[in-house]
This record gives C-alpha cells, structure tokens and sequence, in this order.
DNA sequence: ACATTAGTTTGATAATTCCAGAGATATGAA
DNA sequence: TTCATATCTCTGGAATTATCAAACTAATGT
C-alpha cells in the first residue's frame, strides 16, 4: 500500500462517524448491510450517512452494489488489511513486535497466511 | 485502547506531514531526534513542524523531553501497538486473520525479523 | 401512469484543520 | 549580563470537512 492510499484510509476512520459505520459493516461479514438499515442503526440522517459512505468509498474501505432498491455496503478487509500492513511496516520500524504483540496467535497460524496479491517488503 | 484514543491517533496519522514526522521517529527508535534536525530533514518552518508534533503528542503517538537546548522527540510504540490491537479487534470482525495476515510471521516467532539494513522480500 | 420506497446530490452553514509570520521563552556561551 | 541558539506560542486567514434540509434520481408495486 502506497503512503497516499494509506493517508485515505487513516482519515476515513479517523472520525467517529465513519468508524462506527465501518465497525458495524465488519461485524455484519460479507453480505453488507443497506444504507437504510446502517442509517437506522446510528440514528443517522440519510444525507449525512451517505457522505460518509462516500469517504469510506473512496479510500476503499467499503464497497457497495445495489440490490432492488437497496443499496448495500460491504466492509473491505482487503483494504483493512493493506492498511495494517502499512502501519506495521512503516510505523514500527520493522520491529513488528514492538508494535502488534496484541495480535492473537490466530493471524501467525499456518493456513491462514495469506493470499495476498502482491509481494510485500519489510521496510528497512 | 478507547475508540476516542483510537480516533485520536487515526486523526494524527492521517495526514501527510505528521505521517511522515513518525516514520522518521519510527526509523531514529528509542533515542528520537531532536526537533531541528526534523525540521532540517523533512524542510519544514518551525512552527509548522511544532504544530504537528503537539498534534502528535496530543495522541499519544510521540513523547518528548528536553535535553540541553534541544528538545529530543521519539516515536512512542506502545500507543501504535495499541492502535493496530483496536484496529485489529474493532475492524477485523474478531477474525484477525482476514485483516492481518500480511505481517510477516516473524513477528509471532521468536525474535530475529530485524535489524536488517536491507529491503527484504517476505514470500506471501 | 402514479405513488412509494431507498438513496444520492446540491447547497448553505458551521466547525475544524493547516500553516506561515511575529514574538516569546529557555538554555548555554562569552 | 549580554548574545546567540533552539524551540515554542500566539495569531489569523485560507482551505478543508461535517452537517443536514431540500430537491433530485432510480427501482418497484398498483
């Protein structure tokens, strides 16, 4: 993940709003949850959310396609997870466990690992 | 870490300069750098740089002290950890593994990742 | 065609953030 | 003390961001 993509979605969670918006579609998984609905929800007034839909959109923390006349959003873990890439690997000086001793032992796993498209770099 | 503070740091983050004034904290480790020789390195006035680090220092993210004329700022890792713990909790949907499976799994075994002054390729 | 439902866009206003200049403060040297 | 260095605070204006009412667009049902 590039510095510029990383700055988008650093800002789009950097307001309460908006992170409770994309806390709620994680919980919710893959199949989203309807702007009506999330706007039911926070008790958010329909304009309002759709602007913040729109920053979270933009810096490609959620994705969104409609469905009938709903329009559903879904959280972007793929992003999510480009972005805790980021902030491990240039904010933690390549000492990954000075800074995420707290993740669970699940995310080292051998499965899991990964899939991730691209090659990364351990910064130096 | 409380969604405030998390807030707090995202915000602080999320913005080109400060980004950039951490990763050079990150990179100088424990013994910080002194405010002029930041302002020398990223060529910003003074007062702008002093601006950012207050901000930077409001979220936890710097610490500071005085040492003779200088003032010596360093990166402070326990608050990132903290942010990429709430991240990986509050973000991820409690499957950790979907957002953070890009960290290199040196950092769930013992040790030995760092240090290295060369960019390093971590098969995926 | 018309009404209903679901969201978005527009636009005005309020609040916040960014950043450079001028001046203030703290430390060390002569 | 006086001077130079290093950094901060105060100030204010420009730019950005947040909010929400009103108007608009799209899809569906009658």
């Amino acid at each position: 993940m590039k510095q510029i993509s990383a700055i988008r979605a650093l800002g789009a969670l950097a307001q309460e709003t908006r992170l409770d918006i994309f806390r709620l579609l994680v919980q919710h998984g893959p199949e989203g949850l309807a702007a009506g609905e999330i706007a039911a929800r926070l008790r958010l007034p329909a304009p309002t959310l759709s602007f913040h839909l729109n920053q979270l959109r933009f810096a490609g923390l959620v994705t969104s396609h409609r469905r009938s006349r709903s329009i559903i959003y879904a959280a972007n873990y793929q992003t999510m997870g480009d972005l805790l890439g980021y902030l491990t690997q240039n904010c933690c000086g390549g000492r990954p466990e000075l800074c995420a001793p707290v993740l669970p032992a699940a995310a080292c796993g051998p499965g899991q690992l990964l899939a991730s498209k691209h090659k990364r770099r351990v910064s130096p």
